[in-house]
DNA sequence: AACGCAATCAGGAATGGTTCCGAATTAATG
DNA sequence: CATTAATTCGGAACCATTCCTGATTGCGTT
C-alpha cells in the first residue's frame, strides 16, 4: 500500500530533512495516487499546481532524496523516462510492450532470498523484477492500426 | 549457455542478414566470454582488434540488430551504459550495488508465467529480474576504505 | 563476373532525461 | 531574530545513444 502523507512527513523528520512548501506539493502528488509509477515530469507538472514556483532540478533532488530513504522506488529506464514506485510491496511490474502501461501484480509464492544467499553468498538489499508482454487492452488488439508505435506511457 | 558462434550466424542467415566482417568481429567478442555482461563500448573496443575500422555507430548499429533478433538482449540501465545479456537462459541477474560485478544466478523455481496471465490477462513475452545487494568479494568488507571499483563495471 | 541492396563509415550534430553549478531563498534551532 | 545549513531555482552541462548525410564497401545472388 501507498504511504500516508504523514507517514512521510513523520520520516522527514527523523532523517532530520526540512519539510518544505516544494516537498510537500511533491508528497502531495504522490499519495493522492493519480498515478501509480508517475515519472518526474508528471510529478513536476502536478506538484506545479500547488507550488507554482516548483522548478524541475527541484523536483528531480526531491524525487532522489525520497528514493534514498526509501519513500520512493526509483524504477531505471534507458530512453524512456525513469518512473517511481509508490507501493512499496513486494510485486512484479507487468510492462506492456505497446502502450507503455504498468501494472502491479502481487505473485502467491515468490523466490526465496536465503536461497540465494545460501548458494551464491550474495547478500541482498533490494530487487527488480519486471515482466513484458501485452496488456489486456492491447493483446486484444494486437495488430491494429497502429504498430508497437512509441511506447509512450500516459497512465499508469 | 551462450549461444555458438555457428549458431548465431546460421540465424544470421535465417533473417535474410548478410555475414559482415564488422558483425564476425562483434560476435567473437560475445562468444568468447571476456565479458558475461558487455556495454557497447566494450564490444567497440574489443571488436575493433579484429576489425580495425569498427565504428562506434556500427556497433551500436549491430547489437540493436541482434537485440532484435534474439541474440542477445539488452538490459537498460539509467545513467550507466546499458549492457548485453549474453547468456539467454532465463536467470536473475545479481548486481552489486558497490563494484557493479552482474552475476548470474539460476533459481530452483520461478513464478509461473500462466498462472500471471490468468490472473491479470496479461500476455508475457519477456522478462528482467534484477537483485541488488552486495557480492561476495564486497560484503566482505563492505565499509573498508576503498569501494573496490569505481561502481563501473569491468567484470560481468 | 557483375549487379543490387544491405551494411559500413565518418563524424558531427541532435536528442532528451538527468545532473551539476552558483547564487538566492528559506527552514530549523536556540 | 540571528545564524547556519539545507533547500531551491534557472540554466548550463552531461552523456550514452540515436540520427543524420552521403559516399563507399562488400555480401549474396544471378
Amino acid at each position: 500500500m501507498t504511504m500516508e502523507k504523514e507517514t512521510i512527513i513523520q520520516r522527514l523528520k527523523e532523517k532530520g530533512l526540512s519539510i518544505t512548501s516544494p516537498r510537500l506539493a511533491i508528497i502531495d502528488v504522490l499519495v493522492e495516487q493519480g498515478h501509480l509509477h508517475p515519472g518526474a515530469s508528471f510529478i513536476y507538472h502536478e506538484a506545479r499546481k500547488k507550488h507554482k514556483s516548483l522548478s524541475l532540478s527541484t523536483t528531480y533532488a526531491t524525487i532522489n532524496e525520497f528514493n534514498r530513504h526509501g519513500i520512493v522506488k526509483a524504477l531505471e529506464f534507458d530512453g524512456k523516462e525513469n518512473r517511481c514506485e509508490v507501493n512499496l510491496d513486494d510485486h512484479i511490474n507487468l510492462i506492456c510492450n505497446r502502450c507503455g502501461k504498468i501494472i502491479d501484480y502481487h505473485p502467491l509464492l515468490s523466490v526465496d532470498r536465503t536461497d540465494v544467499a545460501k548458494a551464491t553468498g550474495f547478500v541482498i538489499t533490494g530487487n527488480r523484477t519486471e515482466y513484458y508482454g501485452y496488456c489486456q487492452d492491447c493483446s486484444r488488439d494486437r495488430d491494429s492500426a497502429s504498430p508497437s508505435g512509441k511506447q509512450h506511457n500516459h497512465h499508469s
